[in-house]
RNA sequence: GGCGGCAUAGCUCAGUUGGUUAGAGCACUGGAAUCAUAAUCCAGGUGUCCGGGGUUCGAGUCCCUGUGCCGCUACCA
């Protein structure tokens, strides 16, 4: 028998969980795991936090906290939303803590001392009134790309592109407010390219990848492997074990990944067992499954076994990435942003956590990205769970108690109806035996929906209702077969809805933790007890309270008219500002820039002179809409070309990143006015 | 503009390597039943499989092309 160590992306520590999350990397890990045990597999369910990384450190500041306050808040906000979910880890770490950072280190090390790791010297912003280096997060600028302002050193939120930090123009420190200098400073690189041919070659052999997933990678490794930076100038993070890297760290994604094994070694310390772990991390046989989301796809498949091969220790590599498309809400991107989510720490203050199990099972973004919508939650709860299980239950449990006092024996022998009801039960849950296998968990519980509809229809056929003042003992032949396809479904069922189905178990009176073997024994008699509804339906006025909230969140969040105020930039004098030509200049003519999505040629009147200029107001401004409009121009910066076409001026225009709006005067004014 | 993905019933989605008449659940209509949470069961589908072309004995599936949406990426003085 074959060991597993199943993972879940680790979660980062600086915001709470939602139903995005859940549905690609959670849940489907977790009914994996819950099925394999009843199998009675030999399996791990290793996750923790991801706790290091700018954002964090961050958002620390900005709270007056230190970076492990805000880590200790969301991985215990984090940890609580999944005991509301029953998912279930056998170990749910963080990487700020101390077997982590041995472990991370003891990873950079070996890569180095084997030749994986080579340092650069690279020109970073360095901040002299803290003296220390500012990462790319830390500072904020002008954006050279559109030249709005606030854009910060990695990536700008007004036009979304990506940022070479030291290009920023007009760069200030977030930390001092002062104006960083740029300096030399060193950082490690992996050598992914030494990877390739022992990538390519182990790739090959995971023919039986999800096919979303291998098309990712061979896209991945068609483009080519670059060396990438995994150290970082930071404070909060792993120290690079390095003399000369003092004050450096390790680059948060290089090491998240190790968290899985860093959290196993956590598990085994806390079973009393501190090598236990070695028993998964070294056995090549062990089948090491990482569940993720897709964005997650290169690090889980070209980083991380990099990381590993170039270990000296084997550790094994991912015997399998079963990522997962991503969940739409409402027919809408979840953002967390725009606060357009499902947090599960609210769900759980309004209904059963395995409700949500269920629905983001029956609805699993498996091939696809899928849309979560509140009246489907309801539908899928209210006719499936509902009136298709749940009434099965209560209503063979109700008959039995009102004619047998709840007791149900197995009869000595079985008419063919009921025969061909079990046998057909007995396929129904092969089937899903296979779909468990292969990661197809909506056709497992469409399956396993089947076979309480089988239930239904039997028991109506054999109308028991009429039998029973003729016949008690077909009467108590029909109630044995219902039972014994719910008994069948409180094991099949187990790994969706843990809870409901250990409840179900209750009521008919088994006392043994379920495992699928059980399905071929025979516990009867059965004493049914405590019989009651396990479902209730969700009720139309609790969706709309739903869906209100989720609209009210979203303009709340809206709400704020104006951005947070942003530190000023730097004192000029007068002379500085008169040095700028700026004027009224009126549109004349405008046209899209082929080959590209925000390029508009404009050609403008600047008071008897006419212009021609590029500006990037194609995305909120049609030419249309912008002829004719007397604008405000910048017009003695230094003119570029762009895209073969001389710009002579530039359009003024504010951005909050949602919305451009160019600049026009309050008053019909002379075109070539001067501003000033 | 480049690369990749997607487009199937009113809705949410399945459709394995090309193979009978394209499916499920929900919704809808009619009927049966009254044990059960008004819950169940039976019956009911004229869908341009986004448009157009092609390969093939045969295309939802493969190829080309057009359109629309999504992701990454480029252009923002």
């Amino acid at each position: 028998m074959s060991k597993y160590i199943v993972t879940s992306a680790l979660p980062y520590a600086n915001g709470k969980l939602h139903i995005g999350h859940v549905a690609g990397a959670y849940l489907p890990a977790d009914i994996f795991v819950r099925y394999l045990r009843l199998k009675r597999e030999d399996v791990i369910y290793i996750c923790g936090t991801d706790e290091h990384g700018a954002p964090i450190s961050i958002k620390a500041e900005k709270e007056g906290l230190t970076p492990q306050a805000i880590v200790d808040r969301y991985h215990k906000s984090i940890k609580e939303s999944f005991d509301g979910l029953n998912i279930e880890f056998d170990n749910f770490s963080g990487t700020s803590r101390k077997p982590h950072y041995d472990l991370s280190q003891q990873f950079f090390t070996e890569l180095h001392e084997n030749g994986y790791i080579t340092s650069k010297i690279t020109k970073q912003f360095y901040d002299e009134a803290e003296s220390r280096f500012l990462p790319d997060r830390y500072v904020e600028g002008i954006c050279p790309h559109c030249g709005a302002e606030g854009a910060r050193g990695d990536q700008c939120d007004a036009c979304g592109k990506l940022i070479d930090s030291i290009t920023l123009i007009k760069p200030i420190s977030k930390v001092s407010g002062s104006t960083p200098v740029i300096k030399e400073t060193k950082q490690w690189y992996l050598n992914l390219p030494k990877f390739t041919d022992q990538l390519k070659e182990w790739l090959d052999t995971k023919t039986y990848w999800k096919e979303n997933v291998r098309n990712f990678i061979l896209s991945w490794l068609n483009e080519g492997l670059i060396e990438r930076a995994i150290t970082r100038d930071i404070n909060w993070g792993v120290p690079v074990p390095l003399d000369e890297a003092d004050g450096k760290v390790l680059y948060v994604w290089f090491d998240a990944p190790i968290g899985y094994i860093s959290s196993t070694i956590e598990w085994a310390q806390n079973q009393g067992k501190p090598e236990l772990w070695k028993d998964y991390w070294l056995d090549q046989s062990t089948k090491l499954i990482h569940f993720i989301g897709k964005d997650n796809i290169p690090f889980h498949t070209i980083m991380w076994p990099s990381f590993v091969m170039g270990q000296n220790e084997s550790y094994v590599l991912p015997h399998d990435v079963p990522a997962n498309e991503y969940l739409n809400l409402e027919g809408d991107k979840i953002s967390t942003s725009r606060n357009w989510a499902i947090w599960v720490d609210e769900f759980i203050k309004y209904f059963d956590g395995e409700y949500l199990r269920y629905v983001l099972a029956v609805n699993a973004p498996e091939k696809q990205d899928n849309d979560f919508l509140w009246k489907d939650f309801q539908n899928k709860i209210n006719t499936e769970l509902n009136n298709v299980l749940g009434n099965l239950a209560n209503r063979v449990f109700s008959f039995s108690k009102k004619h047998f006092d709840g007791l149900v024996e197995k009869p000595k022998q079985l008419s063919e109806a009921s025969q061909t009801t079990l046998k057909q039960v007995n396929e129904l849950s092969l089937e899903t035996d296979h779909c468990y296998q292969s990661y197809q968990v909506r056709k497992a519980v469409k399956t396993i929906l089947d076979i309480a509809r089988l239930g239904n229809r039997y028991f109506d056929e054999r109308e028991p209702w009429k039998a029973i003042k003729v016949d008690k003992t077909s009467v108590q032949e029909t109630i044995y077969t219902c039972c014994e396809i719910l008994r069948v479904i409180s094991v099949v069922m187990t790994p969706i809805l843990p809870n409901f189905m250990s409840q179900l178990r209750e009521i008919m009176g088994i006392k043994q933790k379920p495992l699928w073997e059980e399905l071929t024994s025979n516990p009867y008699p059965l004493q049914l007890e405590n019989i009651r509804r396990i479902f209730q339906k969700v009720e139309d006025n609790q969706i709309e309270e739903q869906l209100k909230l989720l609209q009210e969140n979203a303009l709340a969040n809206k709400e704020p008219e104006r951005i947070n105020f942003k530190e000023l930039k730097p004192e000029i004098e007068f002379d500085d500002f008169m040095k700028l030509d700026i004027r009224i200049a009126k549109i004349l003519t405008a046209e899209k820039v082929k080959k590209t999505d925000k390029l508009l040629k404009i050609t403008a009147d600047i008071g008897g002179k006419e212009i021609e200029l590029i500006a990037g107001l194609a995305k909120s401004y049609s030419p249309e809409n912008i002829i004719d409009k007397k604008v405000v121009m910048l017009l003695n910066l230094k003119p570029r070309k762009i895209k073969g076409i001389l710009s002579q001026g530039m359009i003024l225009a504010a951005d909050d990143g949602e919305t451009l709006s160019v600049l026009l005067a309050d008053k019909d004014i002379k075109t070539g006015s001067e501003i000033g």
